[in-house]
DNA sequence: CCAAGACATCGAGGGATGTCAATATCGATA
DNA sequence: TATCGATATTGACATCCCTCGATGTCTTGG
């Protein structure tokens, strides 16, 4: 490990390790895997995450996600800041749109790291 | 889906349904998976079930993992139970010490319903 | 410049969670 | 039976998290 983990994002951490199964975490590891299973932990933001990665073009515009769901809009913009941050979503915005699209490689990634598969 | 989701435990829930990323997830069945996320999203609960997936002989004795950590032996008994409640471990008494072991279905079905790998 | 709409941020309330000390339970052993 | 050691349970506390209403910011259109 040449650089500090303090200098990665939780998801650029993700890549850097052998899977669960493999070998013991240690407790720098676990403590930035944690924040990212905890941004996926929420029913809502489960869904969010399925939507958007699902979604036809690769990404899904706000506006859809709020129909979808009985909550209010701070509500939504809440649980979507917290998958952003994480690094699991990517933002951009378009005239007065907010499009989110998913990071594939963080998904790819931390789904090995559960599963075993060699990442 | 010929089986109401209610008679299924939450390890059972995550072998029902395609990826993530391949089509939006039901509010019912994102219900069942985030709890078995959110056993998983805690530092300490991470390395416990890193350190018996990884151990020689499939399974750990508490008593071995009450001393990996700097955390009361209530606190460890608590994160096991988490663990062992989500179905992600096994339980298995012998006279006076607790074994462990994962159930790999579980995290194998868990890391592909994440990482997108056809389960 | 002003109004309207899309989205984010703020602040608060109620419930969930991690941790501990104290205590209970269970099996082995004297 | 009495005791000891390993693990689980209970009760309490501090903190975190989900949700909301209110408000702010930014962009477009008039």
């Amino acid at each position: 490990m040449s650089k500090s983990l303090l200098e990665l994002t939780p998801v650029q951490t993700i890549a850097c390790c052998a899977p669960l199964a493999k070998e013991p975490l240690s407790a720098e590891v676990a403590g930035r895997i944690a924040p990212l299973l905890k941004a996926l932990a929420d029913p809502v933001r489960l869904r969010l995450l399925s939507m958007v990665a699902s979604h036809g073009d690769g990404e899904a515009c706000v506006c859809d996600l709020n129909d979808a769901f009985d909550l209010s809009q701070p509500t939504i913009s809440h649980h979507l800041k917290v998958l952003h941050d994480s690094g699991l979503l990517d933002r951009e915005k378009r005239g007065v749109w907010v499009y989110y699209r998913v990071n594939p490689q963080a998904l790819s990634d931390l789904g090995a790291l559960i599963g075993g598969v060699a990442g």
